[in-house]
RNA sequence: GUGGCUAUAGUUUAGUGGUAAAACUCCAGUUUGUGGAACUGGUAUCGAGAGUUCGAUUCUCUCUAGCCACCCCA
């Protein structure tokens, strides 16, 4: 027989216990604050119909980077790579029953086919913001805003990152003035996207063969975008700056677009980023919805709280572990198990068998807070003596007790 | 998709052309009511396949996986 391999499948994690924790932590505070914001969650199937994606960009590139497959009835299927068009097909389909604006947040896995490297897998979760039916860029703060109070609510202070704005408006004066046209454009679009990856002179150069003039970028912030940067300041938020090379990469982004940096200098990377994308429904016919949102990656956000030291410790979700001294007490322990149970503590009951010393070893390892012994003596007694392991020191309770005991001292 | 580096116990690492060490972890004990200590013992077809060789974990090739960079960026 050949024996299977353990690994799991390239590019994609296993969440052990204390690694669920932590995604745990980091959905429920994306929730939280999401939800705080009036922004409701929704759901949809990892798979999609392949030309969902097609239809949003004839690049080849993107249809290559994702796990597409043929189904037994001749369909093309793929595997989610982003949830934006998703989200612009569910709120197409049900445009008219919709009540807007609508403010939807969802945290999606995302699969896209290529070699993994730093902060880049195949499967990875994206919490995803959007607020759709609002075209004043009241609706671009609010989103900058949810995505500000998350980082806030992860414990990074304002100058650990910094919210760079731009929009797609001003790229679209400059290339009207040059007189470029659409592909031209894109050509210049994604040159400024990879602006920080070369030098000033090639970049220069380069900016030179596509516009066919010199000129350079706008340094200072104008339009809508002073607006939002003014907007955002007056509710305490003063880490925004207008940046020229923020313009992402998607074709769909019409508007404001933004990128939020670590601002340490050993790592200067991109968090997470979004933008106004106005016209996307209209691919699926009728008029148009505007849209803002963002993404925001749990690879990145783990990366980022690891390195400023503000991921939480692990803790079990058991309170409390009971060990019964021998055979004869697993009645009474399972029974005062249950009872503590329902008076709403988590409890596991050691039925390993062995030493009373073993499973206290048994449930500091596992990070459990509480544990106590049931013999002769307890049963006879009707007391408990309670250990907090961490501490070591030991109360006497009754069972009735017990509950409130344990919660106090927990949270 | 392209390139570089890597692959030895569960983990982190030694080491050698003649079948492998250490630390920590884990498991079982040290004669049965309280853990994080100590002691004893146990745990590796040296990533997979092929080649060179009397003989390969050690050299060569292929594959796979991991890390990193590029490409691309959701």
């Amino acid at each position: 027989m050949t024996k299977l391999t353990t690994e799991s499948y390239k590019g994609v994690r296993d969440f052990y216990p204390e690694d669920q924790a932590v995604q745990n932590y980091i959905f429920k505070v994306l929730r939280e604050v999401s939800e705080s914001f009036g922004y409701v969650e929704y759901g949809a199937s990892i798979l999609e119909p392949a030309e969902l994606y097609r239809a949003k960009s004839g690049d080849e590139i993107v249809n290559e980077q994702t796990y597409t497959f043929t189904d037994r009835g001749e369909r093309e299927v793929t595997l989610r790579p982003e949830m934006t068009p998703t989200v612009a097909r569910m709120v197409a389909a049900k445009k008219r029953e919709l009540s807007f604006p609508l403010r939807w947040y969802s945290i999606p896995n995302l699969f896209r086919y290529e070699r993994p490297q730093k902060g880049r897998l195949r499967e990875h979760w994206q919490l995803n913001v959007d607020l759709f039916g609002l075209e004043g860029i009241e609706a671009d703060a609010d989103v900058i805003s949810v995505a500000y109070n998350i980082l806030r609510k992860f414990g990074l202070k304002e100058n650990q990152f910094e919210i760079k704005i731009n929009s797609r408006k001003l790229l679209d004066e400059e290339a009207k003035e040059l007189g470029l046209d659409e592909s031209k454009k894109k050509e210049l679009r994604l040159l400024i996207d990879k602006k920080n990856k070369m030098e000033v002179d090639e970049f220069n150069q380069k900016l030179k063969e596509i516009a066919g003039e010199t000129f350079s970028l706008k340094t200072e912030a104008s339009g809508e975008v002073l607006e939002v940067i003014e907007m955002l300041k007056k509710s305490g938020i003063t880490n925004v700056i207008f940046d020229s090379s923020i313009v992402r990469g998607f074709d769909y982004y019409t508007g404001i677009v933004f990128e939020v940096f670590d601002t340490n200098p050993e790592n200067r990377r991109a968090i997470l980023g979004g933008g106004r994308y106005d016209d996307l429904l209209t691919i699926f016919g009728g008029e148009k919805v505007p849209a803002v949102g963002f993404g925001f990656g749990d690879v990145m956000i783990r990366e980022v709280l690891e390195s400023y030291d503000l991921l939480p410790t692990y803790t079990s979700t058991t309170d409390l572990c009971i060990i019964p001294f021998n055979k004869n007490c697993f009645e009474h322990t399972s029974s005062l198990a249950m009872t503590l149970r329902k008076a709403g503590l988590a409890v596991v009951v050691d039925y390993s068998g062995k030493k009373v010393a073993d499973g206290f070893k048994k449930a500091d390892k596992d990070k459990i807070p509480f544990a106590l012994v049931v013999g002769e003596e307890e049963i006879s007694s009707g007391e408990y003596k309670i250990k907090e392991l961490k501490t070591t020191t030991e109360t006497k309770l009754k069972a009735e007790e017990i509950a409130s005991f344990v919660k106090h001292l927990t949270i």
